[in-house]
RNA sequence: GCGCCCGUAGCUCAGUUGGAUAGAGCAUCUGCCUUCUAAGCAGAGGGUCCUGGGUUCGAGUCCCAGCGGGCGCGCCA
């Protein structure tokens, strides 16, 4: 068991022994802030004791004389107003270094309880190109997934395309008018735009085309061959476009499931919630309201239009209801932008009140913008949405000057793979990096920077380990991270030692905040502060000139630092390299 | 008008159940490459955490009011 982990257990115990009633599940045990405190402390007695008007120290004494943690840790200090301060034997810390050398753990412990977990993002929209505004979606969602994947839960990523709505009534009335063949075929998704371009004008000029396109889209909704093949075949060719995208962001979905998947259930389902007395008809349409909950008073959902048709809130309940049914989650998670919020709390309150009985979490991840440099919504200088194919492929291009600016000997071809590790590198991790629900700037010159929080410093710093191990010829180079071999005893002296050393068990920690608060921005935070241990320890401490017993010890400090970095970047859908 | 979010160093931003002396990068300044990749490290300066109240042992974090900004608010998704 990780000492943290320990450490938590025994103070519980603790507690619970001093305090029977007491709910222990917030008694948790963190880093401490700063190492002269210790390795780890609890301020948990204090609120607990605030809660029962006792006096902290006294309560902070009375757990402590229950408290057995001798196995891991030097005499617990009692501090300040009433922090419990735990400072590792280096025994233990030792110990745990070992274990993980030896693969049997990484520095985190699987869910004591795995979850079966949905995640719903990315979403793109057929017959239109990915464009920044699914940037977001898309590396968080994946992130997400990763991290819960890692903690050993079972995760389903699922995919809702939108392939299916008003819009199609257009592209067909367009397609059938207008299409050019030759340039769907050098460029599908270029043509479908201009096509949609064209047609939507026209539609809100002339109410002829508009009328044009409702029959049209009557038609495929009603089956009609002609349309279908049509329709079928805008979808291939735009998930040809989608999966392009998606192999270059190494990004895997489980199922695909578009809006037009769930279009048989949507007319059973506004009837059962008519039934049930749960939507009701208001101004020609059918709307569910809430009464009786104060923020959505104002703000009936609508489940079908007036003209008959489902919207949206429709297709995201049928969609709910078809995953609860078909993977059982505990959770499902929603990973959209920030206008979407309001919708999110209709759905659920919808959910809830047709489903009371339920116990799944329902989860709405939101994030918010990415500007421009001028502070606006991120476009191009002419004004339009920046695709996603051009925005990575420009990454590269400026990745590859860095590259080959630093490094000009280098052959053409590895210069190019680099630069497409890095340059894909460098605009995940901007996207991770900021607190998921602020705006964030778009620079180019800050995501590609060399030094500060980006991905090619920590990029950079694997590689610089890595290197450690060709020069010491241990391990082959076939391995990305070989074993080294295991004198009994670790020598941790140096303060860079030992902080680095601290720093790798915290690892888990972090995974375990980023799955429970959405947030991989902890894991940015924590893997820039371990490439700063670890140029620390680079500096100040040599590896391979050292006495053979402090060389190994040091070797195992640098294993164990690469394998972190590579499973943190990995998780945050992040390439490492051998050399850069 | 109502709701959600934001306001932290010159700039861009972090800030884990409220917790110990508010952090990082950029920019400015000072050192460090015959030594495992200097894409680096060590250090310095720089703060009314928008304002004003409140809660409490303790508030950047919670509550109330105000100011400034972004977004959303029934038949688009």
């Amino acid at each position: 068991m990780l000492p943290h982990k320990f450490i938590e257990q025994r103070l519980q115990q603790a507690v619970t022994a001093v305090l029977p009633d007491a709910d222990v599940t917030a008694v948790l045990v963190r880093p401490c802030p700063d190492p002269k405190f210790g390795d780890y402390q609890t301020n948990a007695l204090m609120s607990l004791a605030k809660a029962r008007k006792l006096n902290p120290r006294q309560l902070a004494s009375d757990v402590v004389a229950k408290l057995d943690v001798a196995d891991a840790c030097a005499p617990v200090e009692i501090a300040g107003a009433g922090f419990l301060n735990f400072r590792l034997k280096p025994a233990a810390l030792a110990q745990t270094l070992q274990g993980a050398a030896r693969g049997e753990h990484l520095f985190s412990e699987p869910a004591a309880h795995p979850r079966t977990v949905v995640v719903d993002f990315s979403s793109p929209n057929v017959a239109k190109s990915m464009h920044v505004g699914h940037i977001r979606s898309t590396i968080l969602g994946d992130c997400l997934a990763r991290t819960l994947r890692l903690l050993g839960h079972r995760v389903i990523t699922d995919n809702h395309l939108g392939d299916w709505g008003t819009q199609f009534g257009m592209l067909l009335v367009a397609w059938k008018r207008e299409l050019d063949a030759a340039a769907l075929k050098a460029d599908p998704i270029t043509e479908m735009e201009r096509l949609y371009k064209k047609v939507s004008a026209e539609c809100k000029a002339n109410p002829a085309t508009l009328e044009a396109a409702r029959q049209e889209l009557v038609r495929l909704q009603a089956g009609d061959e002609e349309n279908l093949r049509i329709w079928h075949e805008m979808i291939a060719l735009s998930r040809v476009q989608f999966d392009t995208i998606y192999q270059r962001l190494g990004v895997k979905f489980d199922h695909t499931l578009g809006e037009s998947f769930y279009h048989p259930r949507l007319q059973p389902l506004v009837q059962e919630l008519c039934t049930k007395g749960i939507a009701r008809e208001s101004e020609g349409a059918l709307a569910v309201f809430f009464e009786a909950i104060p923020p959505l008073k104002e703000h009936p959902a609508l489940i079908q239009k007036s003209d008959g048709a489902f919207n949206y809130t429709t297709t995201d309940l049928a969609t709910l209801m078809h995953r609860l049914e078909t993977w059982r989650p505990d959770e499902i998670v929603y990973v959209t932008d920030a206008r979407q919020q309001l919708h999110f709390q209709q759905l659920f309150a919808v959910f809830r009140r047709w489903h009371p009985e339920a116990k799944t979490k329902l989860a709405h991840v939101w994030f918010g913008s990415i500007l421009g440099e001028d502070g606006k919504p991120f476009k191009t200088r002419s004004g339009d949405t920046v695709k996603l194919s051009d925005l990575l492929d420009e990454a590269e291009e400026r990745a590859y000057k860095v590259v080959s600016e630093k490094n000009p000997e280098q052959p053409e071809p590895v210069g190019r793979e680099i630069a497409r590790i890095v340059g894909i590198a460098a605009v995940k991790y901007a996207d991770l990096l900021p607190n998921r629900q602020s705006d964030y700037v778009f620079s180019w010159d800050k995501l590609l920077a060399l030094n500060g929080n980006t991905a090619p410093y920590l990029q950079y710093a694997y590689a610089r380990i890595r290197s450690i191990f060709r020069k010491a010829n241990v391990g082959q180079d076939v391995s990305p991270v070989p074993t080294c071999e295991l004198s009994d005893a670790l020598k941790l002296d140096a303060r860079e030692e030992l902080a680095l050393a601290r720093h790798l068990l915290n690892f888990g920690l972090v995974l375990e905040a980023v799955a429970d608060d959405y947030r991989p921005n902890y894991l940015c935070n924590y893997l820039y502060e371990l490439a700063g241990h670890f140029t620390s320890f680079y500096e100040n401490c040599p590896v391979l000139k050292s006495a053979p017993e402090l060389r190994t010890s040091r070797l195992v400090l640098c294993d164990l630092t690469a394998r972190v970095m590579k499973q943190g970047l990995d998780v945050l859908g992040i390439e490492t390299l051998e050399q850069m």
